[in-house]
DNA sequence: CCAACAAAGGCATACGTATGCAGCCAGCGG
DNA sequence: CCGCTGGCTGCATACGTATGCCTTTGTTGG
């Protein structure tokens, strides 16, 4: 069984074969009724566009790469719920928009293995991830000069490359605490990496500060303990505290993960949540309404930030320079505060 | 800044295009000193294969398409964690085997968008998701014809187009209700679709009534109840099961989606986990940990099943016929029964 | 009635690679 | 010294499509 290609439409269309390129691809300088005559044919013969030829002679590849980097940590199997839901608007939307998609996953600690091979394989590229990939970045000013464009999910700092699209980590870690106080908290702790390797958990970190200053409080060091997202790490860093002795009657956790780990260490230690101790996660990760008791978080969009993300990297490729989006981040407030 | 091509790479080398096409793809013609140059100039020139041209030439793609199915279930947004990490499995077993993985959601209610378009831009599919895609299996047959192969997820039956993969369903079905009547459960309630339309149910289900048969128990289908893998279902599954009135002391629920669902509801009844009524869920997602009390269930190894498909799939196109292979399903043992 | 012009479609070609085939040269046996 | 073999490389070409350019035909205005 041969491949059915365009000759085979023209032979039975009766035209050539540029005609038919030209009638399938909507180029106005067809007649109506040849290029009712090649649909016919194409529909008659199944015809589909080969892409490796299309795209060799195009010189472009309606295709865009997905890369994923992956926490270098070592023995971690799981994704992230919230990336994955992101995977799955990112792809129904490239669906959409007659892109295909390309997944590659990155490994941080390990080689890069970005460099020209995606970007000849892709008109854009999408970033996401773990951790902080964006020393990464500079490696991809050369693919930029090649013409590749790309979005990065992450946190929106002035002076990047790309676009960068982000949730409003700082307005979601501002309205987290701000619940907190309303609610008649006045010692809250911070679980969460706050450094620039993690530059969303330090947004969120800023907004915890923001909002006790602007009760008069003062966000105290004392009751900050680093946890990437895991619940273990929640879990230690709780325990952690509990030992240290500071009071506190809140908590504000940078991920549900580590909320999680948080309650259950507080649970351990005979602590009531909330009574004694209100807890705060970030994600609303299906989990998240599941917990007991069900966890106040703050909400990220994971579908509709997808989404955002193809949009904004198709505008690229049409030559605008969409700006840095923040998207919204909504506190759901559930029974733990 | 113009594209590299092999010709370059030629030219730098002192050889001809041929040569360079040759040493880059390992072919024993090229003698050593040779092959070092032209490597030595792709490398100075940052080389890298067109893919289109490459794949046009040699009519193949060096690329697998993943089909996910959805649930045609309106306004299902979420993605079931569990493929997802075979997701990530799947994405990185290509990666190391040199394939490209392109990804194509399919809506079952929707328009079927498979045909010759996917087929023509990978060598192997991998079918993947909810519901009864069985049913388009016949269409498939034409494109296996066309020399495409594939490989899918689902239930084991025989004289299946492909090679099927697959939990040990009934195996795990068997696992978990037997491990009910060891704690002296006698009256097992199912919840879960179990029809031809949900293979990997119907097989979970005959697990059940087969462990009861075994014990000289048996199913009783007044205390069997319908329901896909949402918590919604579950919960109005026991809901239904409570109002109906005949007594059970313990539910085998077909994910652990559905189990969380009917843990709340059994909870909203008054009734105590294990102690009145235990309850084991199937998949060991992420979350069955965090449920109070920790889930028991049958765990499925998403990471494991999603190498095994990419590998089978790649035998396949190797030429040989691998057999279709049920992939173990383990009891994790937790509080709630 | 002819020139000028627009519409429609054919011809030729290029995209970058992989491969069948032929050629060249060195080595070796007769 | 010649012919043969085998290792290595170059030549020519094909994969299937898209597009610049030219030709043909029909139309219109002067």
């Amino acid at each position: 069984m041969a491949r059915v290609t365009s000759f085979d439409i023209a032979a039975l269309a009766g035209v050539s074969q540029p005609t038919v390129s030209r009638a399938l691809s909507g180029n106005p300088a067809v007649s109506a009724e040849t290029r009712a005559r090649v649909f016919a044919a194409a529909e008659a013969l199944n015809y589909k566009v080969d892409k490796n030829a299309s795209n060799l002679r195009r010189q472009a590849t309606r295709t865009l790469a997905l890369l994923f980097f992956e926490d270098p940590a070592p023995g971690e199997t799981q994704i992230n719920p919230f990336f994955l839901s992101m995977l799955g608007a990112i792809t129904k939307r490239c669906a959409v928009a007659g892109y295909d998609l390309l997944i590659s996953f990155q490994q941080l600690s390990g080689n890069w293995h970005v460099d020209y091979e995606d970007a000849r394989r892709a008109d854009g590229l999408i970033l996401l991830g773990y951790g902080n990939y964006l020393e990464y970045l500079p490696r991809l000013e050369q693919l930029v000069q090649q013409g590749t464009h790309f979005v990065r999910w992450g946190s929106l700092r002035p002076g990047q490359l790309g676009t960068t699209i982000g949730s409003d980590n700082l307005g979601g870690g501002l309205a987290a605490t701000r619940h907190l106080i309303e609610r008649g908290r006045r010692r809250i702790a911070f679980i969460g990496t706050a450094n620039e390797g993690a530059p969303e958990f330090l947004d969120r970190c800023e907004g915890w500060r923001a909002a006790q200053a602007e009760a008069g409080l003062q966000a105290c060091p004392a009751l900050m303990r680093a946890a990437n997202s895991s619940e273990e790490e929640g879990y230690a860093a709780v325990h952690d505290l509990l030992a240290a002795g500071t009071p506190f009657d809140a908590i504000f956790c940078v991920s549900d993960l580590v909320a999680i780990g948080a309650m259950r260490a507080l649970a351990e230690a005979g602590l009531r949540v909330p009574d004694d101790v209100a807890v705060v996660g970030f994600d609303d990760q299906p989990a998240a309404s599941l917990t007991s008791p069900p966890l106040t978080t703050v909400a990220q969009d994971a579908r509709h930030a997808g989404t955002v993300l193809v949009e904004t990297l198709l505008d690229r490729l049409r030559g605008d320079i969409p700006s840095p989006q923040a998207l919204p981040a909504r506190l759901v407030v559930r029974s733990s505060s």
